[in-house]
DNA sequence: ATGAAAGCGCTAACAT
DNA sequence: ATGTTAGCGCTTTCAT
């Protein structure tokens, strides 16, 4: 049914490769040749076969993408973001979660060792080695969207986590007058909660805020772990006056609390979050944040792609995405 | 530098063809050599090019997936859905969403036309004439995910509006007792608003409510939306005792202008919502709404599709997927 | 500037 | 049960 070169050929009475180089733009066709061919093929309404050019060519313009197995708000600006950079290069893009079926590990096998794939954005915190190993093994171009961005010897694109809490805890000190702050960080061994905690007691020091232990409070970026924190802070001697929660999450947990003991947000305690999640400026007051433009670092992730893809060999590229100040009402 | 079954062949001392049918499970191929040929694959760790397979077979087992411009938290739940059982059934998934450079149209043809796609699914609320002519053209099944059943000559899976509406107004009036209640609308020309409306309207006139014109106000599923008309219903002469919003954003609205005015939710209004976003079961008081469960959308329009792409060809499939009333707090 | 022909890795007749 | 071979649509040498 569908239109092929041959077709073409036969209708404009020139060979197959003729056809394929004026479909590819080769220079060394006669302009008017390739004026009747274009023609040809738009009455034809030819469209190459993808998967023979990919095949012969031994390349394919497909990016996968693997996602964790959670479904995150983000996962659809994220894709958004990939896809819209892809087509505009002329690629498409393949997307695999990893699930109770299917490791992590599988899903990047699969992807890649088909050949279906030219090249892979992997959103993950941490490589493996042995997904290092299938990587490596199937010779495809990666890059990595985490939380980490020192790691190995790879394009890594990341949310500026650091600058980010350095920022908004600045901002608690310099801008509102908050002597006192609390941070209620995530999970000790999660890399994003690990250097957020840094942006925060750095911004202390430098701000020449003093952080009690006490004030610190190690959390589990979820709402429940959130509240238990609060609790924490509220019931202690000598109370913080503001708490930086390391994800919005945890910071709708201090308003609940809040909300049962009856204290008012930002006036008995102000609340900060991170991740501007779309809940943030719905809540009441409104939540003072951090925001990344994650469309923004799938568009960037792709762009490393396909310029990897495209036989870029320049040195791994470290990119940290900055991270904007949410000014709301909660503090 | 991958392995291709000639090597396997040259390796297991056979021709390529007996790889390629032990490969493909043939029941021609002796036991032995079956797995001798598995055995030399295994460390050669072969995987099959996918590209030239599909290609010669001129099929794809690539699952091509279009969404709208809009990003959506429930984007990531369908593709989940989708890509698990895809995965299920060695099919890959492959995201387009249109947007400013790309018409929906434009999307569609070029993850058809080039053969790269066997399948698609497609969430629109309605199929234009341009897009079903494409579709046609190019011969390649698909399904559509949508929120009109009745439309077409084609599968369609959608969310069941009308039960759902109906039930969670039902709900109101038999369980809560309200008799006066309001409705505030999607736009007049959104399909699923239409049918929302509609179980409403039905649920209240099955229940002897008595619906007055001015309880039934057109909003846009914004929540400024949902404001603006939770502002009118309260300045009427004879206000309603509850309201159900056609979705949570304008429930949200409501939520927004109660707490402006110092009304009590539910005790001097009852909401109800409907989708049960995230947001919902956060609020305070928690939202009580309608749950659809979005990722058996995706499963149900997937194994759907790949059964049209393994040739089925029964009548079109209409199948609607039924929602889950949340009972929570707000009525 | 154009054509002829080889070949990519695989499947599927056709042959044995 | 296994081998031989053609050919899928395209790109790409190598000729002309």
């Amino acid at each position: 049914m569908a239109a092929t070169i041959k077709e073409i050929a036969k209708f404009a009475n020139v060979s197959i490769a003729t056809v394929s180089r004026a479909l590819a733009n080769d220079e060394k066709v006669k302009p008017e040749t390739r004026q009747l061919i274009m023609e040809v093929a738009g009455k034809l309404n030819y469209n190459p076969n993808l998967l023979a050019r990919n095949f012969v060519k031994k390349q394919s313009n497909i990016i996968g993408m693997v996602l964790p197995d959670i479904s995150d708000e983000f996962f659809s600006e994220l894709i958004k973001g990939v896809d819209e950079t892809s087509f505009h290069s002329n690629f498409f893009t393949m997307i695999t979660s990893s699930h109770e079926n299917r490791s992590l590990e599988t899903a990047v096998s699969t992807l890649m060792g088909g050949g279906l794939v030219g090249g892979i954005i992997l959103l993950i915190p941490r490589l493996s080695s042995k997904l290092k190993e299938i990587l490596h093994f199937n010779r495809v171009p990666y890059v990595i969207i985490s939380g980490d961005n020192d790691i190995g010897n790879y394009d890594v694109v990341s949310i500026d986590n650091y600058q980010a809490a350095y920022n908004i805890t600045a901002f608690l000190i310099r801008e509102k007058g908050y002597r006192k702050v609390a941070h209620i960080t995530g999970p000790s061994d999660n890399y994003d909660a690990i250097i957020r905690r840094n942006g925060f007691t750095d911004a202390c020091r430098d701000n020449g805020v003093d952080v009690k232990p006490e004030w610190i409070i190690e959390g589990k970026f979820t709402r429940k772990s959130g509240e238990e924190a609060c609790e924490r802070l509220l019931s202690l001697n000598e109370r913080p006056q503001a708490v930086l929660a390391a994800n919005d999450m945890m910071a709708l947990g201090c308003y609940n609390v809040c909300l049962n003991k009856g204290l008012k947000i930002p006036g008995d305690l102000g609340v900060a979050g991170f991740d501007d999640i779309f809940l943030a400026r719905h809540l009441s007051p409104s939540l003072t944040t951090v925001q990344v433009n994650i469309e923004e670092v799938g568009k960037i992730a792709t762009k490393i792609l396909i310029s990897r893809m495209l036989g870029d060999t320049s040195e791994p590229k470290k990119i940290k995405v900055a991270a904007q100040l949410k000014i709301r009402n909660s503090c």
